[in-house]
DNA sequence: ATAAATTATGCAAGCGTTTACATTTATACC
DNA sequence: GGTATAAATGTAAACGCTTGCATAATTTAT
């Protein structure tokens, strides 16, 4: 590598006449020193074209104004949107985000935590709530702040920024069974390590559950977040002794690719069988017909878990969970269920 | 913040009966320790939940093992399947993606270079070429390495990894006139600071041109990269004095935009006008009609751009630059122009 | 068994900041 | 003009790690 090496406080001091201390003081706190010191110094500075050492500040410190994200995947555009705002918001404070991705493996998670840990982040997001011990464990040894997104949980032990699966699980799958869809199936995203798809899956099953009138969930197939995949699962429903009337689907990927697959094979939707989405990302209002999905706010729940880990890491101790409302949006992939 | 102090080598060496010596090696080169040494230290290590303090590290080594990435947007699709792809590669070589965007400012782009210099990263990934003197006289003045992607160039006095828009574009472009459309429109991304949106434009202006046979650009709308701007730009297209057979777009979120509102004014693509993208996203695939587009390889190169930072940093001086095959990609959204 | 070569470990000096604490300099007040 | 007080600056000790060099332990060759 052939990075210069770069001026240091010392060099500083040097042109300046200055000693390092008051170099310091005037660059974190210049109203701190004498103008005149303060305009000499900056002239210093900008002479020799020194920035501080990132090193050297990090260890005195012990704060690197670096926050880490570990998310699933950035290739998923919930996530993607979600970290966008976040890491604007982040950036506005002045304050850099470091990203690693599991491949939604609790395994990748811990190791990829320990990483960012390792790589001086002073605080973390995480997405939902089911790690290992292990993984908990480690936080808790190191005591890293952190907050959790993408889900949320009434329990004043973390802090959560995120809304209740569940619950816009039981709406959506309300709203179906209020279009009269009585024989419904799921594709769901794995359950397995993945709370929001398991509580997705528990808020249908349980919105069944509560309806009666002899509603039932024929088949879940739980699937990877991915347009081919989940066509497959589509057909594997299809192929099934029973054909719902309505698809629920564990987010909007999982829809689109069930109603590709759909188109494909000749079957229309909402005619022969309604489709419903989760998350209502750009993709949702695309397909044809367009989703009627869940609305997450992904835009506005990465700023706020930006914000609160910011409060969080500047010893705000009034800061609290923050819960976001969804809505089921209305378009067309889901009718009445055909007579 | 209620950051427990972190264990430093001085615990881990008392815990495991070494010298902190010994433990940085058996950490950073671990075939320069004996095997039971290094055993008993790994145990220190997770019994106190160890791990390597960044500042200190970074101080006495002068490397952060921190890359970073400065994209427009990670709400493209794009940019967020190529840098999910850079930063898997990067984990597996124990590099950590410190991540900043621009919303396609320059302006902007220059202030997250710099803070991301600033946090100690030892190379850079750039997107595109378009940037002020300033930038680029930053990066020279502080030699850091870097690898720009997402475009090709062939001059070897930097580092490309991607593809040549302009011939691209040219491809596709050729590909809709070789369907007999001779009235074409585009919708292009804001070419301003974006050397890939003037170069597809461009290689669809010299596609015309070289074509001949009467064939004309008749309308070019810039349109920012969203669904409803781009919507927006089609009524405009289809409002004008003369209406083309085609619409070429500039990437996929711009197509899907233009057919979704094509839908809606039923408007039927392609009987009526076809359309085609650049980019080939999951959106692609999914939008009925599926679109026609230019695939680019946005993991590969994602993957590769990675690497070749990596071989750079460690004073690898065979590197070179790498110049990606795109492809047509024909699916239903562009066909024979109606009679 | 002994010397030589090899491998494993320890010692201690940095790396560039920040920050108590000490010291100097300026300001205010009588 | 001389104190008391406040403001500005300096001194030097961390901070946690890496690494060249020295030393100790082990293996190999004789």
């Amino acid at each position: 590598m052939t990075m210069k090496d770069a001026p240091t406080l010392e060099d500083v001091a040097r042109v300046a006449r200055v000693s390092t201390a008051t170099i310091s003081r005037s660059i974190n706190m210049p109203n701190k020193v004498a103008k005149a010191t303060h305009e000499r110094i900056q002239k210093a500075i900008e002479a020799l074209g020194y920035t501080p050492h990132f090193g050297g500040r990090a260890l005195a410190s012990n704060r690197t104004n670096t926050i880490g994200a570990v998310i699933p995947s950035m290739s998923n555009a919930m996530f993607a949107n979600g970290i966008q705002a976040f890491q604007e918001e982040l950036s506005d404070a002045g304050v850099t985000m470091l990203v690693a991705s599991t491949g939604y493996s609790t395994e990748a998670e811990y190791t990829q935590i320990r990483s960012l840990m390792a790589h001086g982040a002073d605080g973390l997001l995480l997405i939902g709530t089911d790690r290992p011990k292990k993984t908990t464990d480690f936080l808790a040894l190191r005591g890293v702040p952190y907050v959790i997104s993408w889900c949320y949980k009434d329990d004043p032990a973390q802090l959560f920024v995120g809304f209740d699966n569940q619950k816009a699980a039981f709406e959506i799958a309300t709203c179906v069974l209020g279009y009269g869809h009585r024989n419904i199936a799921m594709i769901a995203g794995i359950s397995k390590d993945n709370d929001r798809a398991k509580n997705r899956i528990a808020g249908v099953k349980n919105a069944i559950k509560v309806y009666g009138h002899g509603a039932r969930l024929l088949r879940i197939v739980e699937s990877p977040y991915m347009l081919a995949e989940s066509a497959n699962a589509f057909d594997e429903i299809m192929e099934g002794p029973e054909v719902p009337s309505v698809i629920i689907c564990g987010n909007d990927v999982l829809a689109a690719g069930a109603i590709t697959r759909a188109r494909e094979r000749g079957i229309s939707v909402p005619q022969q069988i309604s489709i419903t989405g989760f998350d209502d990302i750009g993709l949702a209002s695309v397909v044809d017909p367009a989703l009627t999905t869940v609305r997450v706010p992904q835009i506005e729940m990465g700023k706020a878990a930006a914000r609160i880990l910011l409060s969080k890491l500047s010893n705000d101790n009034t800061v609290s969970s923050l819960e976001f409302k969804t809505e089921v949006v209305l378009r067309s992939s889901l009718a009445r269920v055909p007579l």
